[in-house]
DNA sequence: GCGGACATCAACCTTTCGGTTGACCGGTCG
DNA sequence: CGACCGGTCAACCGAAAGGTTGATGTCCGC
């Protein structure tokens, strides 16, 4: 969507949970600028209000009880052209569903627990055209382009997250097109990165470290 | 906290996240007999603020970004004499949380998708005096009750919750003074009634049937 | 008081996993 | 180009985990 010059900025609040989209309409119906035009409870329904064009930015949630992923809401909404922005409203910042997120083409990353000027100040930023994370968001990705010793690959994070869902390395193998050596090799790797030496602590590990999507 | 039995409904929100406490403001305020008092960020303040006397009912988070735990903070204000209701409210339903609450003398136990007038009616049962549980939990404690053979006691709850920590039998049989024959022997049963054969599997099944707390 | 559920432990065996060493190949970046 | 990293694979060995059988003790309910 391009961003209009004037008039208040629109809002499309994207949450399943009713007492979450109250709370973001009484904070950001209260700044002048701001207009909360309407809710979604499901990411379904939000993709449907956001191709009507009546939107400049949205505030979507990752989790939803049921159905679509806020990312693949995200993608959704963000393929079409003079697509609003999307920021990702969420409670948890882990490195799959930051990665996941900016994959999909958001324009932010905030945090639930954001005091309401933060938010305002991200809303603002965003329709502005342009990037908005939430500073323990910001950190996360420093931390990861500072010390990228530490960070896992794509693929090994791909094993873990296999992994964390319970299979063996013979079931990882066959689902990722592998030999057995191969993914035993991805997971030394992973032991060291994450200073631990099995599979359940590094999923623990990785759980912690809000590596691993939960 | 002796009921009272004129006045409105004096609340205490504990929550850390800024827009959950603006909306379950906005939600509860707009009722009649419902007088929000206060609001705390933290667990340790919620118990503070709950010692002055000053409410009827306190609405709880379990989950805190940091500090006590919202279970602990509610054994802390149930034991007083004359303590205020305790209602939990949280996005999550497992096992090991409810039964914490429980415990710990919660007076309900809500989830934070629930819709507005479901919350209402709940804060006004533990005013009362009375028990009040969101129909999903209600449905899996009456699952528990009804299938007890697929149900993990107390003690295996215990020996899964340290695997999904990462522990290593030889670690956890010294954590729970045990040998590690008998870790092996507990681990046997929780395959058994999750219907899986290994560790992380088993950690993997118990988090997606929320028996785990994560 | 007897059966049953729960918790505890031992001995034994098989399979999987963890750890190492070494190797090959395709990119990328000085 | 050569070094480096990421991803792939093999062979090997010791350690841990999985699986079975069987046994003891306690507590609770019928």
């Amino acid at each position: 969507m391009t961003p209009r010059t004037t008039g208040p900025i629109r809002l499309l609040l994207a949450d399943d949970h009713p007492v979450v989209r109250a709370g973001l309409r009484a904070v950001l119906d209260t700044e002048q600028d701001f207009e909360v035009v309407a809710e979604a409870a499901t990411a379904e329904r939000a993709v449907a209000l956001a191709a009507t064009g009546a939107f400049d930015v949205v505030l979507m949630d990752l989790q939803f009880g049921a159905g679509m992923h806020g990312a693949e809401a995200t993608a959704a909404i963000t393929a079409a052209a003079d697509a609003p922005r999307v920021l990702i409203l969420t409670t948890y910042e882990s490195d799959a569903d930051i990665l996941a997120a900016v994959e999909a083409g958001a324009g932010g990353y905030l945090l639930k627990d954001a005091p309401p000027e933060e938010l305002a100040a991200a809303v603002r930023t965003a329709a502005a055209g342009r990037s908005a994370l939430a500073p323990a968001v910001a950190h996360r990705l420093m931390d990861r382009m500072r010390t990228p010793a530490q960070a896992l690959t794509k693929r090994e994070l791909e094993v873990l997250q296999l992994v964390g869902e319970g299979l063996s390395n013979q079931q990882i193998s066959k689902r990722l097109f592998l030999s057995q050596a191969t993914v035993k090799s991805h997971l030394v790797h992973i032991y060291a990165k994450l200073g631990v030496d099995s599979r359940t602590s590094a999923v623990a590990a990785a759980t912690a470290r809000r590596l691993l999507r939960r």
